[in-house]
DNA sequence: TGTAAGGTATTACGTAACGTGAAAGTCAAA
DNA sequence: TTTGACTTTCACGTTACGTAATACCTTACA
């Protein structure tokens, strides 16, 4: 059942260096180890990178995949029917490519005009339509959960939430591990545990991460006092990697 | 008619910096520059850059690129044809992966049963097969030519040039750098103008690189004595920038 | 004719996703 | 028990750019 690195790597067609550089960033951890060291992984692990592998394949940065993936309300089966649209946008443009070489060489024959323009359709990478969607998608499942969260809490949570915010922007322009910030921020993970079940030191770690990639979040944060998102992630990091010991 | 940089950019959709890299690395140059240091590019300019994000496109390296492009039997038509043949390849290896999505919602479903095997059907990173001979292919025109060239002269220059080899290989354990190998690499520069019309610094410099590169050249060489391919690199690239003032 | 906005050049450091050894421990078969 | 194929953890290297920073150029407009 469960297999070796170099199994999995050969199975999937990818290099053992690619798993241990997953397992490394947290992206793909094996279920379990041996006494001796030695990675096992999982048939449920091996479904997961079948996932991650999706996600690549549209040009996925592994931070973006590593937050859709972590996030709570990722749904496999709805990630599947996403993928399929993905793939089958991009076969789209690749049909566009295969047309544009076919014109071009008719245009070097002799045979037919063409724009400048037409001579790039297809390669578009700017603004690669399903990754901008997959994006959006899984961002907005994101933003959607944490404010269904904040939606469904007592009033007097929702102060508390406030008043932390409000404490924590007070002190934005002292170091992000001071006493004074990791006290606070403190509050903010107990906070957190109390009103969603728990979150571990590296969820706490990651939701901090969002809170400056996704432009959303930094945009309400932000409110509270301009650069407290930024304050706040570099507060969680440090408070993560503190307390694990 | 001549562009500047972020026009190009702009029409096909890649970032400036990306122009300034490629210009860096010599995979692709304006043809000329204005008074005030400003990049020009031409219609040709434009031609090339979709050449070369085609070969992109099917994920080989730019260096490579480089090599094929710069190699003096490349032909665009040709080039084209084979863009066409790769990227329907592509296409089908796409389909493929397609179908691994649609069954794995299936599976998912449990409508049917999918071996691990099957689950990473069409991702196929490692040996994907167009990319491989692309390579061959490119790779194959460029030993072809070198082989005809030397099978077309004549037999005493077929003797200067085994005379050089021997004697470049005489001195492998030096200094590519050193006195001696400067000379005997000069020779095998002046050697080559005379026979096969004139090679750029450049070009000398990236036969060189070719020389370890590809295997095929590597074994060729290195039967004069082992390491020898090497060193010719190093002494050709030392030579080219050594001489460019 | 001046000036402000936007393009451009060069330099230089940063980044993502691994590749590529090196050194040392592990495992199974012969 | 020895060999050969795997495995581990550093740790540095690489590709193809991204991202400032700084300074200069060009052009429309007042």
């Amino acid at each position: 059942m469960a297999m070796r690195v170099k199994e999995l790597a050969d199975l999937v067609g990818i290099s053992v260096r690619t798993l241990h550089y997953y397992d490394e960033i947290g992206l793909l951890s094996p279920e379990e180890t041996s006494d001796s060291g030695y990675r096992l992984y999982s048939n449920d692990n091996l479904e997961m990178l079948q996932q991650i592998l999706f996600f690549r394949e549209i040009d996925m940065p592994l931070k973006e995949i590593k937050h859709f993936i972590s996030c709570s309300s990722f749904d496999k089966q709805e990630a599947l029917l996403q993928h399929q649209k993905m793939l089958l946008e991009k076969r789209n443009q690749l049909d566009k490519l295969i047309n544009t070489v076919g014109k071009s060489l008719k245009h070097m024959k002799g045979e037919i005009q063409m724009t400048n323009k037409e001579k790039f359709e297809g390669f578009d990478f700017s603004q690669n339509p399903y990754e901008q969607e997959a994006r959006k998608l899984w961002g907005d499942k994101a933003v959607d959960e944490s404010n269904a969260k904040v939606a469904g809490m007592s009033k007097e949570a929702q102060k508390a939430v406030s008043e932390i915010y409000t404490k924590l922007a007070s002190i934005r322009n002292s170091s992000p591990e001071s006493e004074e910030a990791q006290a606070a921020i403190k509050e903010w993970y107990d906070c957190l545990n109390q009103n969603f079940g728990t979150y571990s030191l590296d969820a706490f770690k990651g939701l901090g991460q969002m809170y400056v990639d996704d432009q959303r979040f930094t945009k309400n944060i932000d409110q509270y006092g301009d650069g407290l998102a930024k304050f706040m992630c570099d507060a969680m990091g440090h408070f993560a990697d503190a307390n694990k010991n």
